[in-house]
DNA sequence: GAAAATTTTGAGAATGATTATCAATATCTA
DNA sequence: TAGATATTGATAATCATTCTCAAAATTTTC
């Protein structure tokens, strides 16, 4: 995976600083959705000096390069989480609209997989847009909040 | 329409109040995405005082209601367009990560929702959540950005 | 390996969207 | 109509994110 990532960086004509690799670590170790602040946090714990625009700036980068995925769960701020590219462990959110929670959910999602590569293929010719992601989120009270 | 959203008004004990209205009616005319800040534009011009928060705490509600979907194309911003209860006419997004255009597509939807249903009775099942709503959003480049 | 070029970083200020406050108005109820 | 309740507009406040810029780190060139 290192070299997987050593790539990407490459690809990206940028740099795998150590402030880079500490907040991947971090994604490996807690393996869940973080804000920018928590990664912060987290961060700080590692290193002694760390800037919000750093991370901002290293969470914005590392979800260009596919690293991780930019997740919305409507609570005003983003979430990131590591994009687990081998295996390809594809998988969307069950989302709390009360609370806030936001559960991974892969169930289905050899046919919701076949399903959405037959659309996106169809939508992209239409509208001529190539696309390349997808998020589905679903919404509704967890059993704490209902 | 109209008999609909005043049953959802006095279901949630709340008041058509002109304002609301004014705002359902951009919606109606429009008929397309708009964020807070171009539904007070637009407010401004069919009425005189009109506060920011008013549009925010009505579009809000709206949403809360069931009468205004809630969009999040990823530009920091919250976008709304009316929900057509009927016939539903359900339809989910494509949406450019380049320019921030959201394109409206309905293909499949048959397919989809039917598809949708299954897992949405699955997983509310399995993880105790009563799922209320769900979104599909495809990113990728339209064509004047790729 | 040192100097020059390039990239990254941290600190803090700035921005922009959204929310909170609160007194004035409007609407509903009895 | 009086009293209770809900809504509004103006403004300040909040919060996430972005910008700025000089210092530090890394890479490249000689
Ligand atoms: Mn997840
Ligand atoms: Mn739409
Ligand atoms: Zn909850
Ligand atoms: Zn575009």
């Amino acid at each position: 995976m290192k070299a997987e990532w050593k790539k990407q960086f490459n690809r990206f004509n940028k740099r795998m600083t150590p402030c880079r690799q500490a907040i991947i670590d971090i994604f490996e170790e807690k393996r869940k959705h973080l804000s920018a602040e928590e990664v912060y946090i987290l961060l700080r714990k590692k290193r002694r000096k760390v800037g919000m625009a750093t991370v901002y700036r290293n969470l914005d980068l590392l979800s260009q390069m596919g690293l991780l995925h930019r997740l919305n769960f409507g609570d005003g701020k983003e979430h990131y989480e590591m994009a687990r590219i081998s295996p390809a462990k594809h998988h969307h959110h069950l989302v709390c609209t009360r609370c806030g929670k936001a559960v991974d959910y892969s169930e289905l999602v050899g046919e919701e997989h076949e399903f959405l590569n037959r659309l996106e293929k169809k939508l992209g010719d239409k509208y001529d847009f190539s696309i390349q992601s997808h998020q589905i989120y679903f919404y509704g009270l967890c059993k704490d909040c209902r």
